[in-house]
DNA sequence: AGACAGGGGAGTG
DNA sequence: CACTCCCCTGTC
């Protein structure tokens, strides 16, 4: 078992704070799924322990050589978004692979978690022909292999189904790499003709995979801490929150944005009555 | 611009 | 059993 030094790192509330879909608790580790890779991770204070990766993965997949201190610093502008900072210090931007983030955020549209994990889960029974068994763990089907419909809906995606399998004909490697070299409008307008890809679930993708961090994914409970605590945002739509909050918190909003999101998630009794008219 | 339908499972009572 | 909600998009 290998282990790295880390500061400024909440393993718990990065892996918890619902960005990334394929993961599984075992024990005090753990055990994360994320394209063709199996590996897991546990901490203990400053010293982060993991296995089936290399240690040049482990930085790269949890942003450990960015310098948080400077980003946190340049988002803690007001007391509410200070308050979720120092409730979940520590919570970083995991560096996902776009293909598997672009058909885990169709899939999560107007759906719960469980469901999409479940849904990505019952990929390696229907679509790859393995045994899944109780977790969540094999590879992610390469780019083109998901084209069939009917095998979307075995997968429970509903009618989300149609949009996953259309995508998949829509994307090539060329395609998702050449979005890393846009900029967030361009960016944005791209991954926007693809089906089942609107403002909400291009921003998760823009944010989560390709790391344009002044994007603000607005979903319901971003949604719901904007309008609590921001008198501007109280009767926007969740788009111009999004905007709203790229330029008030700015190039660093998207750190900004998942403490919200986190924040909310984790007290609605406070938020539910901010719900969008 | 704004309402609304759309799988289906989990949570609630 | 009935009902609501779900990190929302497409279509009218």
């Amino acid at each position: 078992m290998q282990s790295i030094k880390v500061r400024d790192f909440s393993l718990e509330h990065t892996m918890d704070c619902l960005q990334f879909f394929r993961l599984t608790k075992e024990n005090e580790f753990y055990r994360i799924s994320h394209g063709e890779n199996s590996f897991r991770v546990a901490q203990k204070g400053n010293k982060l322990f993991f296995e089936g990766v290399p240690a040049a993965y482990i930085r790269q997949f949890f942003s450990l050589d960015e310098d948080y201190k400077k980003i946190i610093e340049s988002i803690r502008i007001d007391s509410h978004i200070n308050r979720a900072i120092d409730e979940y210090y520590g919570l970083r931007l995991i560096k996902q692979e776009p293909w598997e983030c672009l058909v885990s955020y169709i899939l999560s549209a107007n759906n719960s978690v469980k469901k999409v994990q479940n849904s990505l889960l019952k990929l390696s029974e229907y679509v790859l022909g393995a045994q899944a068994g109780p977790t969540l763990h094999y590879k992610f089907p390469s780019i083109g292999a998901l084209g069939d419909k009917r095998q979307w809906e075995l997968c429970s995606a509903g009618y989300r189904a149609g949009y996953l399998a259309d995508t998949n004909k829509m994307v090539d490697e060329n395609f998702l790499n050449s979005i890393y070299k846009m900029d967030y409008d361009a960016a944005s307008k791209a991954l926007r003709q693809l089906p089942g890809v609107g403002p909400k679930v291009c921003d998760c993708v823009l944010l989560f995979a390709y790391s344009k961090k002044k994007t603000f994914p607005t979903d319901t409970w971003v949604g719901k801490f904007m309008r609590r605590h921001y008198p501007d945002c109280k009767d926007m739509s969740d788009p111009k929150i999004a905007e709203f909050g790229r330029n008030y918190f700015g190039k660093n909003a998207g750190h900004a944005q998942q403490f919200g999101f986190y924040y909310a998630f984790n007290h609605p009794e406070i938020y539910n009555k901010y719900k969008r008219k």
